[in-house]
RNA sequence: GCGGUAUUGGUGAAGUGAUUAACACGCCAGAUUGUGGCUCUGGUAUGCGUGGGUUUGAUUCCCACAUAUCGCCCCA
């Protein structure tokens, strides 16, 4: 028997009732927030993760899917969203107008050990802002994601901030951070012997290394930061105060992909059915990776969010999803067309209908009538044809009453 | 990429080196067909992830592979 790809989702059901609701509702919410949606493509040339994620980061190095195409262009399926915003930002001229607001919401691609919130193809839901560089709006993203989640039912998070300093922070912070460490190479685990040279950052959050005093100790970021980074990063504390979003600061912070500058922030869950999975949301601010990728100089900041992680915590939280109700069920015993034109009539009027197209009996349709939990019942037998009404039954209170074909649709506007 | 555990029907699962692979839910048909969600009857895996091997005989033992799950790595 054929099976689904390693690491690959079948939705349906409650699964996929919930998948298509968050979609929906993520939509409505950044209309809230005046945000665009904007759509690209599933997969790019490979060049553009090179340069936009950064040649050195795992993500690049070992969990893209890369294939050639007939043409023998080298492509990528998007491991995540930024680089080909930003791609299609610079491509499409888009930077005339001075600040742009995107969200997108679609399938993300990496080639890694599937475990329970972690796969091969996974959903993501996430922002991009172009064009400014203000601390309100830093607060704003972040607000985005926190109110997002908080409206849905989600409780326990904690949303953890950092900063990274412009290029010219990061680079001395770099230095002397791996002159703290190489004194204490003999005492770091392996993995970190490795990460000394290629990426030290990565050591202040080691799940080993960083419990120990002489790693909590290490030179923070904070202290290294130029005037302008460090005001700044103290605007976006003040902004996120202001608007009552909780935060705790932690210099362990890092990201693994190498755009980031300043503001660096993730959502975490303690949910317990999460696991290690439990990173909701991660972004920042990444002020110099239009340039990087050819552009002009433009600040951005933005976060993507894991959207089969948010639907593993809501499954667990039941209340929060209203169920859909159909709003009628045509009970069907006639052998003429009668019954099909009620329903293609409520439907045209904007009510939900179904009818039983495999010629069930009674009992059967009654059966449905309990799967599906109409808020009516329309009953159609001979004598309601040949009488030209319907039997209508609320099935709440049971009650039922004989209503004219022509008078149905002004009946239920008034009872639903 | 590395290590551990698991894999029985549509679902939850019991079980054994050898008679028809329990039980429950679901689903299908009927009892009963213009008013149900109750009850009763019958049906529902020629098969125990896939492929090999050991054996008189394997769903049960062994090996490989696949998938899931947990930890590492990394990350949403």
């Amino acid at each position: 028997m054929l099976q689904k790809p390693k690491g690959t989702m079948d939705l349906y059901g409650e699964d996929g009732y919930i998948y298509n609701y968050l979609y929906n509702y993520v939509s409505n919410f950044m209309e809230l927030y005046n945000y665009e949606f904007i759509k690209v493509p599933t997969f790019e040339v490979t060049e553009l993760f090179y340069r936009g994620i950064g040649e050195g980061t795992d993500i690049v190095n070992k969990e893209t899917y890369d294939f050639v195409d007939k043409g023998d262009r080298k492509m990528t399926l998007r491991p995540e969203f930024t680089a080909g915003v930003i791609r299609s930002y610079i491509e499409n001229k888009l930077y005339i107008s001075q600040v742009r607001k995107f969200y997108y919401f679609g399938s993300a691609f990496r080639y890694e050990r599937p475990q329970n919130g972690r796969l091969r193809e996974f959903t993501q839901f996430g922002v991009e802002v172009l064009g400014v560089r203000n601390a309100f709006m830093d607060a704003e993203v972040i607000s985005v994601a926190f109110r997002l989640l908080s409206k849905l039912g989600v409780t326990n998070m904690c949303v953890k901030l950092n900063t990274l300093g412009d290029k010219d922070s990061r680079i001395k912070y770099r230095e002397v951070l791996y002159n703290y460490l190489v004194k204490d190479k003999e005492n770091l685990c392996d993995t970190c012997k490795e990460r000394l040279d290629k990426n030290p950052l990565r050591i202040l959050d080691c799940k080993f290394d960083s419990e120990r005093d002489y790693i909590k100790n290490a030179p923070k970021t904070i202290d290294y930061l130029n005037e302008d980074s460090r005001v700044y990063y103290e605007e976006v504390k003040m902004a996120l105060e202001s608007l009552d979003i909780p935060y705790v600061e932690d210099s362990g912070l890092v990201r693994g992909l190498d755009y980031y500058s300043d503001t660096v922030f993730e959502i975490v869950s303690d949910f317990e059915e999460l696991g290690k999975a439990n990173t909701l949301c991660a972004g920042g601010r990444y002020d110099g990776l239009t340039e990087l990728l050819d552009g002009p100089h433009t600040p951005g900041i933005g976060f993507g969010m894991g959207i089969e992680r948010i639907m593993i915590m809501l499954k667990e939280l039941e209340a929060f999803i209203p169920k859909n109700r159909l709003d009628v069920f045509i009970m069907n015993m006639s052998d003429s067309s009668y019954a099909y034109q009620v329903l293609d009539d409520l439907r045209s009027s904007g009510y939900s209908c179904e009818i039983d197209y495999t010629g069930k009996n009674m009992k059967g349709m009654w059966k449905l009538v309990d799967k599906y939990e109409p808020s009516y019942v329309i009953i159609i037998g001979e004598d309601e044809v040949n009488g030209n009404y319907v039997t209508v039954k609320d099935n709440v209170t049971k009650e039922e009453y004989k209503v004219n074909a022509s008078e149905l649709i002004e009946y239920l506007d008034m009872n639903i």
